[in-house]
DNA sequence: ATATATGCAAAGCTTTTGCTGAAGA
DNA sequence: TCTTCAGCAAAAGCTTTGCATATAT
């Protein structure tokens, strides 16, 4: 994802452009999470992104946080990525991709893979109306691999 | 998955002999929410196998289910299912296989696909240990989509 | 001025944990 | 007999909800 200055003004445009055209006020809530949802590489949850826009809203509260996350998915600005059980992340990254899963750390890594985007719902999938394909590649990540071989179990 | 009967009795003894060889005891809890697994075609939640369970034995408790259903994860008789970020859903089938998800009725079901199956983790993954590669396909399954034309929203 | 959002607290769910009695091997 | 398990209850997370206040338009 571009993560330029231009690009992240854009973004950040983008969503008050789809606020005001649902009437929808402008906050400083709103903007602060965006901006970290955009700069985070991590796919937080909401409990990440609390902590992370606490230093700079420190009256936020949680529930705010989950609300304000379920409004940019409505809106179409972020998604929520369907991996992980544990709780729900989510990424400002609407563009197709995947995902590398650490089932060690619960590091989630976006994959770009044309290859990956050709998989298209086959024939067994008659009648299910398919909105997403997402590939998942569930394993370990380098440095948990290498903290494994340091610490045997 | 093969239900027939005969298979479903290779299945329960292969749980037995696993049980065995580690020494742990057969339970009757053990060997009905087995059976409860191979049956169903609903990647069900501990509670789901809970409610079918319970008319067999009425004095199961909840936390037993999620206790067996490590156990059998831990045996590699059945597996998590990498999907829905709602609850933990499980399955015995081990084999390689995808999954479609209808995101309105939360309803999971298998899917066999070769040119799925040749899906393999890209160049970029390099340093990452892939375990498994799961394709999940997000969607409205057929019944869901004829409610919702049903009853507009 | 009005509609909407925020913050707080409480409730709701799913899942985990600790312990005691029960039951397989 | 001896180890492991089942059941219970309590606790722990994550997430949602209801309501009064604050705020964006």
């Amino acid at each position: 994802m571009d993560r330029s200055p231009a690009a992240i003004t854009a973004r950040v445009e983008d969503l008050v452009a789809r606020c005001r055209a649902r009437g929808m006020p402008v906050t400083p809530q709103r903007l602060a999470i965006f901006r970290a949802l955009l700069a985070a590489q991590d796919h937080p949850s909401a409990e990440m992104l609390y902590q992370r826009v606490r230093t700079e809203l420190p009256t936020l509260s949680v529930a705010t946080v989950y609300k304000v996350l379920e409004t940019f998915t409505d809106l179409g600005v972020a998604r929520e990525v369907p991996v992980l059980n544990d709780c729900r992340r989510f990424d400002a990254n609407v563009a197709r991709h995947h995902h590398m899963v650490c089932t060690t750390c619960k590091q989630v890594t976006d994959l770009y893979d044309v290859a990956l985007d050709e998989v298209k719902p086959p024939p067994a999938a008659r009648g299910f109306r398919a909105h997403e394909v997402s590939v998942q590649i569930l394993g370990t990540c380098a440095s948990c691999a290498r903290a494994v071989r340091a610490t045997p179990p």
